[in-house]
DNA sequence: CTCCCATATGCAACATTGTGCATATACAGT
DNA sequence: ACTGTATATGCACAATGTTGCATATGGGAG
């Protein structure tokens, strides 16, 4: 369902192959959205199945050939409707609160471990997230930036408050599994 | 794949009908996984075919018969195999960034809209999360809880924590998407 | 007496997502 | 010659999640 919605909205904003859009996948997007080769091209596939986008396909020489996708009209209005209707709450689903569930004296050490290095991780991840944003959303950059420049900072934002609250809560984490 | 580990590690506590798991659900668990009762006994189902988990059929009178499941060995065993192996990081699917992505002017004052609204619902939780935390746990009870409360209570601890997050964030969202 | 709610279980169909495998060209480095 | 990387696409199967339907009892409210 979702899925869909995220290639309709890539393609909206430019006519792209699936190439281009697993690449976009890979940096930009993946920060709030994951998706495989695999899953694009067959989206794809469906989209212009559905009548929701089109696609050219292009021939080249030195490279293998290529299909690039345009949004239809109606891929427009599909995905306009979408913006629309509110979403519906909920679907936090976290493997790590159910192993937690399972800590007794056995395990704790294999869970403290675990967290450990997810902490670390957690710790990594938002050290990247910081540097980004001080490489390349100054402050003074920030007020000529077009829109959809500013909504991927805004992604990288969430990214830092949530994985700051992240790694305050992994240590709260640690010392209960610890101590248990 | 991680549901039969939820409900593998409900059953590892005590053996319990799936009437009950789905209470469970809706209620402790539900605040990180979510899961409908046609799920919960299709689970149970699998479970059992596969041998990881037994039932005894209990008539009653009063009420319709029930079945109460529980945990074997190899169940207990695929647990613990499961708590060994590390998770993979990683699936953060956000698609109220997706919508973002999609604003310009013309969209912006529903998308204004529906992040109010996701606020105030936000803000709602968070309250309704520091309003269990302050009657449940408070400092002198924390120290003489059982092992699966404490567990509940970090549950409860890494909502907070990330409802502030996501609040804090919405704020900014809030901000940059009016002054598109 | 009827309707709704709580208890208690489940199938079948469908939609969506994720994983493993497969193919093909060109260029650069060892 | 061989290996790896970049370009470019896709099928088939497995797992997961959603929706609609189906059944059955007892108790309380109106």
């Amino acid at each position: 369902m979702a899925l869909k919605y995220v290639v309709l909205t890539l393609l909206s904003r430019d006519a792209q192959t699936g190439y281009e859009i697993v690449k976009t996948f890979d940096t930009a997007v993946g920060y709030f959205w994951r998706a495989s080769h695999q899953q694009v091209y067959r989206e794809l596939g469906l989209l212009s199945d559905a009548g929701l986008a089109s696609f050219k396909l292009q021939t080249q020489s030195d490279k293998p050939d290529k299909k690039t996708y345009r949004i239809t009209a109606a891929g427009r209005r599909e995905l306009m409707a979408w913006l629309e209707k509110p979403l519906k709450p909920g679907g936090n689903k976290d493997a790590l609160l159910v192993k937690l569930l399972n800590a007794d004296s056995k395990n704790k050490d294999i869970l403290a471990r675990e967290l450990e290095e997810t902490r670390q991780r957690t710790e990594l991840m938002l050290k990247e997230y910081r540097n980004i944003e001080t490489l390349h959303y100054s402050a003074d950059v920030l007020d000529g930036l077009p829109t959809v420049e500013r909504i991927l900072y805004l992604a990288l934002r969430k990214g830092i408050r949530m994985t700051e609250a992240q790694l305050a809560w992994l240590d709260e984490a640690v010392v209960t599994v610890k101590n248990l």
